[in-house]
DNA sequence: TTGTAGGCGTTATCAG
DNA sequence: CTGATAACGCCTACAA
C-alpha cells in the first residue's frame, strides 16, 4: 500500500493528470464536471500531493520561514501560534530557525535555509531584524521578507509593530496622573531598538508634564527577572528613592516587584510598579501588574498576512498596544514633589 | 544568477554528478582526490542541495514533525530547543505541528502532515501520544514515532520520560520530613497521565509514612495559574486547611502562592507550596519556589536521539528528575498532626 | 573507485 | 476548456 500520486488520481477520475493539477491549484477554465470527478477521486484516494515534487516542479514551496534569536519562550510560543495559524489557513508550512545574532555563521545559515529548503518568504523578529548583513543577504535572493519591530532600514521590507514611544509615554503618563514625580526606568538589552524607544516615550511624557529628567533614575536592564531585581535594588537605594518604577519588560516588572519585597517596600503602598508585556506573562503568572499589552500573536498574525498577501510588496502596519490597569489601581498616598515614601 | 546546481558543482570540480553526490552523502569509495576537489567547488559556488530534489529522488526527507497540543509556552519552547539542536546537528529539519486532540479533523491533519512532507519521524508530547485512533493512524503508516511521556500503550513505540511517580513521592516525602502531616494536593488537567501518576507518587509516600488518604486534601487542577489559585482558597478554608500545598504545576503553584497571600497566609511560615516544573517557569520567576525540576530539554535531546538513531526500532529512555529546593529552606514551625497553623 | 541512464511526482509549456 | 510532454535536481541501480 503505498501512497496515491496524482497518476493514480487521473487514472480514478478519468481525466488527464494535468486537469487534476488544475483542480488542484485551483486554476479557470475547469468545467464543474472535471472539477467534481477530480474532487471525488481525491477524496477516494484519501490523496495529498507531494510538497517536495510540488516545489521542484514549481516555482513555490508552500512554505516560510520564521527566524528569531529570542531568549523568551512567550514571545516566540505567540509569535509562532500567531504565524502558524495565518500558515494552516493558506496551508503553508512553518519552518522555525532559532540562530545567532553573534554567531560569525549567522548568513550562511540563513542562506542555506532559504536555499535547502526554497522559502517563499521570511518573516523575522527582533533583534535579527536589525542585522545589516543578514538583511543583505535577504535582499541579495530578492526574498520576500516581513520584518516585526524592526529598528533599522525601516523602509527596506515590510513591517509590523506597535508605536513603542507612545506606548512608554501612555504608561508614563498613566504613573504621573496618579501623583508620582520621581519614576524609575528600567531599560531594555542594547540589542533592541526597543528599549531605547521606550526610553524616549519615558522621557517625552516627563517633559510634557513638566518634569525634569534625572539620568540617576534610569537604570539598565537585560530584559530579564535577574537585572529586574538589580535595578529595583540600586533604585530603591537611592537618596531620593523612586516612588514608581517602570520596567521595560514584565519579567524586569517580576524582579523589581520581587526585590521590593525582599527589601521591606510595599507595593503600591509606597512603590507602584509597572512593566510592559512583551509575552502575556503578566496574565498568567502576575494578574495584578499594571502593564502595557503589545499583542504578540496579533504580531504573527498581521506579518503572516503581508508575507502570504503581499509578496514582494513592501507593506507596513502598525498594531495598537493598550494600557492595562490590573488589580488594585489605587493610587500610592500623594507626595510632594522630591519627597521620598514613608 | 540562479541557485547551483550539482552539475554546476561537477563541472566546476572537473567529475562527475554522481561522485559529488558520493561526497555529499559521505559515501564510501571516494579518493581524497575527488572528495576535495568536490568539497572546495562546494565551497565556492556556495552550494547547498535542494531538500525538494533530495526527498523526491531519494527514500528520505531529512524531515521529522513535532506534533503537540499543549499550551504551555515554556514546554513547547524547550522541547523545540532540544529537538531543534539534535535536527541542526544531523542536519535535519523540524516540522512544528500543532493540533487540537478533540478536532475531530485530528487523524487526517497528522496523515495529511506526513504524506505531504514525507516525514522521516514523528515526535508527539502529551496528551497527543494517548489518542488511539492517532496513534493507529502512525501504525499503519510504519513511521516511526518517539514519545515523551506517554500513559498509554507503553510499548507501542519509542519513549522518553521521567518516573512521575517517583518525583511526586520524592516531593511529598520531602515536605513530610519537614514535620508536615496534612499536605494539600493539586492535580493536573485530566488529559494527562501525568497527573494520575503524580497522584499516586503523593498516595505512596503518604502511606508509607503512615499518613492516612484525605480526598478532601486532593483537589482537582488544569495546571494554569487559576485552578491553583481555586484550589488553595479551597484548602486553606477547611476546617483542618493543610500546612502545605503541592501543586501538580508550577503554574499552579504560583496560583497557590497568590491565593494564600490574598487570605493572608504567610508562605513558608504557615504555608509550605510546592511545585512541579514542566516548565523552567520557577528559574525565571519564583527563585524561591521549592519544585521538582523535569528537564523538558533534555527530553527533547533524547527524543530526538532515538529517532534519529534507531529509526524504526523501538527504543526507550528513563531521564532522572530532580528536586530542587530553592530560597529559604527553613521548615514551617513544627506542629502536632492534625493542628492548624496559626 | 568512478560514470551513465532512468525515474521520483509535480508544474509549465504548448498544442489541440 | 483539455491533454501530451518536457523539465525540475537529485538518488538508485547498474555498468565500467
Amino acid at each position: 500500500m503505498t501512497r496515491a500520486t496524482i497518476k493514480d488520481v487521473s487514472r480514478v477520475a478519468g481525466v488527464s493528470i494535468k486537469t487534476v493539477s488544475r483542480v488542484l491549484n485551483k486554476e479557470r477554465y475547469v468545467s464543474d464536471d472535471m472539477r467534481q470527478k477530480v474532487e471525488e477521486a481525491v477524496a477516494r484516494l484519501n490523496y495529498h500531493p507531494s510538497l517536495a515534487a510540488r516545489t521542484l516542479a514549481g516555482r513555490r514551496s508552500f512554505q516560510i520561514g520564521l527566524i528569531h534569536d529570542n531568549p523568551s519562550p512567550y514571545y516566540i510560543f505567540n509569535m509562532q501560534a500567531g504565524v502558524g495559524q495565518r500558515c494552516r489557513e493558506a496551508n503553508f508550512r512553518m519552518i522555525i530557525q532559532p540562530c545567532d545574532i553573534n554567531s560569525p555563521g549567522l548568513v550562511d545559515d540563513i542562506g542555506a535555509l532559504i536555499d535547502q529548503a526554497q522559502l517563499d518568504g521570511i518573516i523575522m523578529t527582533p533583534p535579527v531584524t536589525d542585522v545589516g548583513t543578514a538583511l543583505a543577504e535577504l535582499f541579495r535572493r530578492k526574498i520576500p521578507v516581513v520584518r516585526v519591530q524592526p529598528g533599522t532600514d525601516l523602509t527596506a521590507t515590510s513591517a509590523v509593530y506597535i508605536d513603542n514611544v507612545q506606548a512608554a509615554d501612555d504608561m508614563t503618563a498613566y504613573l504621573i496622573s496618579l501623583g508620582h514625580r520621581r519614576i524609575g526606568l528600567v531599560t531594555g538589552h542594547a540589542n533592541y531598538f526597543a528599549s531605547g524607544q521606550r526610553l524616549t516615550g519615558y522621557r517625552q511624557a516627563l517633559q510634557r508634564a513638566g518634569i525634569g529628567f534625572d539620568a540617576a533614575l534610569v537604570f539598565p536592564g537585560q530584559f530579564d527577572f535577574q537585572s529586574g531585581a538589580a535595578a529595583a535594588e540600586a533604585l530603591l537605594a537611592l537618596p531620593e528613592p523612586p516612588t514608581s518604577i517602570f520596567a521595560s519588560s514584565d519579567e524586569m516588572a517580576a524582579g523589581v516587584l520581587a526585590a521590593a519585597h525582599r527589601m521591606g517596600v510595599s507595593v503600591p503602598g509606597q512603590l507602584s510598579v509597572a512593566g510592559f508585556d512583551d509575552t502575556d506573562l503578566a496574565q498568567v503568572v502576575w494578574p495584578s501588574l499594571t502593564t502595557i499589552r503589545q499583542p504578540i500573536r496579533d504580531l504573527g498574525y498581521a506579518a503572516a498576512d503581508l508575507l502570504l498577501e503581499f509578496g514582494e510588496t513592501i507593506e507596513r502596519r502598525q498594531l495598537p498596544h493598550e494600557l492595562i490597569v490590573r488589580g488594585s489601581t489605587a493610587p500610592p498616598r500623594p507626595m510632594a514633589p522630591g519627597s521620598s515614601p514613608g
